[in-house]
DNA sequence: GAGGTCACG
DNA sequence: ACGTACGTGACCTCG
């Protein structure tokens, strides 16, 4: 086509010989045919000049805090590289996992029975490592260095080096249609994974700041908004009942789970149920939950079962999704969006199991981001109507980010909420939690 | 380029 | 008896 001016290419398009025309035409058919054409439409194709905006706009960081906290991490790093090597004796390279697994289970010898990966290596990852901690202080200084090293390689050093010298701004990517679930992904760089759970992490959060003094960042998220489209899907009535009533959802499976009123409800015990709620979307195995909860198998498996007394309409909707993707080879969500499972009917345990929890995973995680998509064709329409200066930034899975003028933050916050609030009735109200600062930590 | 690890929702 | 919680992206080592 290069050699075609513009109306050529026009004509070409029209006589359908244009190889995209005609693949756009055959491409909407099969997307009617499979009933997703609202989502295509409705949904996927507003979306794009949202995003397009949302890249073109950029967020402001401040590389000047980071290099000075780049600073401050490689002096951590040293003093724990000098410590590791008085311990560990022998001069090795403290990011790699090859040598670690050596000098922790060959050399020093903490646990018979390390366990190794597929490849045969010894297996040295952060839970592995935080069982054998208290056996050599060797340990905990790996797991910090590999924090410390994290945080500056993937975030201190390099977000500096993203910013635009056009713009002064960082500009990730969204890809729109990759993930096999409907969620955007973000990449070059990645601002969907800013580190946040840890005190160090919190250090580059507070990086992101508004475009200048006259502006602040505003954060709305959606709070536990997968645990309410699992009450919506499932409508289980006890699920739905809490969420109407405005509860703790963790705390209120601990007093249904362990039969107990709230006051006594332990910290451990709404832990615990906390990673229930988690591995319910998930699609729950006892295995899994007792690895992460550091109980037998057994102990998980009971827990699962008194969750599924006590909400018996999400074990229906589990076992609904499978037999439901057995029957047609794929799972959807609420906009009829679909993940194909070639697995569902497989003979082989591992792979069909894994299909099955897709099947049940895939319409919650679709249908949140069914949600958090409409919302933001929504919020990005108002804005414009409004003549408001209010732009958004970033979408984080369950949270847009907006870059605002002082003087709009009541108004955005208030418009914001009710979008999101709004965008679709699920039968489970929606709840937004709001922060206005100075930068992203502080607006979170 | 694969494998291991780890940052986020 | 299987091997195991869902979805991503990036950095590092090593062959």
């Amino acid at each position: 086509m290069g050699d075609l001016a513009p109306e050529e290419i026009c004509d070409y398009a029209a006589e359908d010989a244009d190889v995209t025309f005609q693949l756009d035409h055959l491409l909407r058919e099969k997307v009617k045919e499979a009933g997703c054409q609202y989502a295509l439409e409705q949904c996927e194709e507003l979306l794009v000049p949202v995003l397009l905006d949302m890249e073109h706009e950029g967020v402001r960081i401040n590389s000047g805090a980071l290099k000075e906290y780049g600073r401050e991490l490689d002096r951590e790093l040293l003093d724990l590289e000098i410590k590791i090597r008085e311990l560990g004796g022998g001069n090795f390279n403290p990011s790699s996992p090859k040598q670690w697994g050596e000098v922790l289970f060959d050399y020093l010898k903490l646990d018979p029975e390390a366990a190794r990966t597929t490849s045969g290596q010894y297996a040295t990852s952060e839970d592995v490592l935080q069982r054998i901690q208290d056996r050599h202080p060797i340990v905990p200084m790996i797991l910090d260095h590999r924090a410390c090293s994290k945080l500056k390689s993937t975030y201190v050093d390099k977000l500096p080096e993203c910013i635009d010298p056009n713009t002064g701004r960082v500009h990730t990517n969204f890809a729109q249609a990759l993930t096999e679930t409907g969620r955007l992904s973000s990449s070059d760089p990645n601002l969907q994974n800013v580190p946040i759970r840890t005190q160090r992490g919190q250090r580059i959060r507070e990086a992101f700041v508004a475009r200048d003094e006259n502006h602040v960042l505003l954060s709305a998220d959606y709070s536990q908004v997968e645990l309410r489209v699992m009450a919506s899907l499932s409508k289980d009535k006890g699920m739905i009942e809490a969420f109407k009533r405005g509860a703790d959802i963790h705390m209120e499976t601990a007093m249904r789970v362990y039969g107990v009123l709230e006051l006594f409800v332990t910290p451990e015990m709404r832990s615990a149920c906390k990673m229930v709620n988690f591995g319910i979307i998930y699609g729950i195995s006892a295995f899994g939950l007792g690895q992460r909860l550091g109980v037998p198998r057994k102990q998980a498996a009971e827990l699962i079962e008194t969750y599924f007394i006590q909400y018996p309409g999400v074990k229906k909707y589990m076992d609904k999704a499978i037999q439901d993707a057995r029957d047609t080879g794929f799972a959807e969500t609420l906009l009829h969006r679909r993940r194909y499972l070639r697995d569902i009917n497989s003979r082989n345990a591992t792979s069909r199991q894994g299909a099955e929890r897709n099947a049940i995973n895939t319409p919650v995680q679709g249908t949140a981001a069914d949600l958090i998509k409409l919302a933001m064709v929504r919020v990005h329409r108002e804005l414009r109507e409004r003549r408001l200066k209010t732009k958004m930034v970033l979408q984080i899975h369950d949270e847009l980010l907006f870059d605002v003028p002082r003087e709009e933050a009541d108004t955005v916050r208030t418009l914001v909420r009710n979008a999101m609030t709004t965008v679709l009735d699920i039968g489970v109200p929606l709840d937004v939690s709001i922060g206005v600062g100075d930068n992203w930590l502080v607006a979170h």
